[in-house]
DNA sequence: CATGAATGAGCGTTCATTCAT
DNA sequence: GATGAATGAACGCTCATTCAT
């Protein structure tokens, strides 16, 4: 089947219907949900999602392939919500993170050094999110709706932040600063995860945000 | 069929054969090849490779089916060719205005600018680059070698000959801060692509290195 | 997919796994198994094979298109199949009866009985047999050493044993001799296959023998 | 295209349109006619008819796939003249062969000798024989309809006139003893012809008579 | 006559989805 | 709920044949 032309608006994925009979039930569940994720991550990520038939998925979880049929209206909707999913988490940390952290700088270290761990920590995600997200325009276009839009506000936010304490040069486009951040992190992302070259995040995060602060530009004494 | 786990080595996408019979029948072939190439380009960038049929390329190119494989080897390598055929211009284009360029500065601000501007000056092709290069992690890793390696290695050549005459921070990695001038403006010309909003080339190619150049620190004394 | 270069050995066409869950889905599967091989040899014998396409094959199995290849590996898997099961179910009668006849001279008329029987029972397979077989110089090397060689090995066996009791001439090559016999029924299968005239295995054995025994030279005295 | 499923006529053939402008023509026109012929052959015993492109037959004849088309009225006809013209020449030598041979046993003899000959001394062609005339049960029984049946009767005549002489059993039928004769042949051309192993015509034609006309039984007193 | 680019019907095969068990 | 056999629409690609040059 193709990507119907009206996308079913996301509907936020969750997971199914929880908090009726039992608990135990419930668990079996979210526990088989995350299991059909995890498999389609992992074969969509090794052959991309046009070519990871839902039944390579089913097998990888180990259930039949109508099953994937209870949990997700269709194989578009595996993939949108494995996005969806991990997206929401890396959300919910950032946020934690931010309201723990008090100086911008540290901030955006921060972001950026989590940015590059979610994708050490889980290779099969990081490519998809290079390569999935953007199979199409339209399956991009949502998903930056979506996602991009709330994380970059987040980045904005800090980036004002920063420069009503006077850290940040008052002149620079909140918007742009923060799509040169994500941007100059992403390329490198896409660069490692398909190299396959191993980088630590820490060190990288500090390099990016380095010349992104201070400028390639030699000052004038140095 | 599924993208062929051999891909023939790309080939350099060399138009048919020409320069024999009469210059007519070759202007003619010239042509028609041509024609299937912006086909494709705009119907995948409409759809997306996977759905996007060889028959309708062909339907949107006033072809036949059958003619597609009389200009290329399978529906795979009509993409490739697309690719191919753009960012050698590109890449030329780039190269004659490095040869008459002397500022490193300014070689920087105009290898963005034409970034933005050929992505301005053909969308469905912009929206190619920023997607389907990425639609399989071996396609992309193949697009990389061939095309993206030469790149980063142009801006690279111009980010050591700023730091040699020093108007760059020597200390700052060449690689990086190229993955980071690439990575902002392509973070920028996919929110553009996506969402559809307007730009000005020049003057976004500005105010990145602005961000780029002088960081986002703001300066004692400022 | 093009037929593979390299054709994976046959693989002495099992039905479908069989004995697991139920005793009735076995038999459902063995009987659509069947049901498939059956419209097979019937279209092909009708149309021939290449003029024979999946579909048609589909429709006279009662089944879709798609079901064929949940039973078979490919259109080329059905033909090698069908003849296999044939040949197989054939070579098993001709072993039993061998068993429990004595004299060569008998064993010779029965093994061209049972040829000609095999063909006037079932039409539409004896036409596979003279045609699809030879579809093609490397299916007809494939078909030979799978199952002309041993067939030809039994009549050799046979024919041998006689020279030994002092039936048959010594001087005779075996192997030749059996290809005499197999070739002369062979010859007379297809005339009738083709032609649709009727004839009675049990005499047409008996006058081919006849004349392979006693030879067609008159004797001197007769 | 498929075979048309009336089949038209077969024509004998004719070369195309002799006896107009010039004889050097006409010699050019034959010349390519038969050029083409053999391409067929060699490529269609190579890969069989259905795996032969037109194309691949006129790139071996040396023309453009078009010039096929004005010799022959379809691919189809390519064959069936090919087959058709190899038979007839057979038929013609063999016809001669017979008219300055007496005896009835060197008769067959000869016939025997010429018709392993003939597939010695072309091997793709003897491929055809065994394999193409039998694509299809249609095509087939319309060979056999024009050349077997002239080729048997021939076989039969000197038959009965060994019988009328007395050199051969007169209880025989001789229908079905050239069937004998024949098919006991082409089985071992076919052993032959997909074994690849080598033979002697001479020997091979004795042998096979050795046995039809002496019979494989012991004599008594041998 | 000869060419070979163009056509488009037709094929084998895949796979998302359904539904009887 | 879970299964997996069955479906059939859809696809990429081939190639016999035509016809403008």
């Amino acid at each position: 089947m193709k990507r119907p032309a009206t996308s079913p608006a996301t509907e936020t994925t969750a997971a199914p219907t929880e908090g009726s009979k039992a608990g135990v039930r419930d668990h079996a569940k979210q526990e088989k949900f995350q299991r059909i994720l995890d498999a389609a991550v992992q074969v969509i990520a090794e052959n991309g999602y046009f070519n990871s038939p839902v039944s390579a998925i089913a097998e990888r979880a180990g259930v039949a392939d109508g099953t994937i049929y209870l949990y997700f209206k269709s194989k578009d909707h595996v993939l949108r919500s494995a996005l969806d999913v991990a997206f929401e988490r890396f959300h919910a940390r950032v946020k934690a993170m931010l309201a723990e952290t008090g100086d911008p700088r540290a901030q955006l270290e921060n972001m950026a050094r989590m940015q590059l761990e979610t994708v050490a920590a889980n290779r099969p995600l990081a490519i998809l999110m290079q390569t999935e997200v953007r199979q199409s325009a339209k399956f991009y276009a949502e998903f930056s709706q979506h996602h991009m839009v709330a994380y970059m506000a987040m980045m904005r936010g800090v980036i004002r932040a920063g420069q009503e304490k006077g850290v940040f040069r008052a002149e620079i486009s909140d918007a742009l600063a923060a799509h040169c951040i994500f941007g100059a992190l992403d390329e490198l992302v896409g660069s490692w995860v398909f190299s396959g070259r191993e980088f630590d995040p820490q060190s990288a995060a500090a390099s990016v945000l380095g010349i992104l602060l201070q400028g390639m530009n030699r000052k004038d004494g140095e």
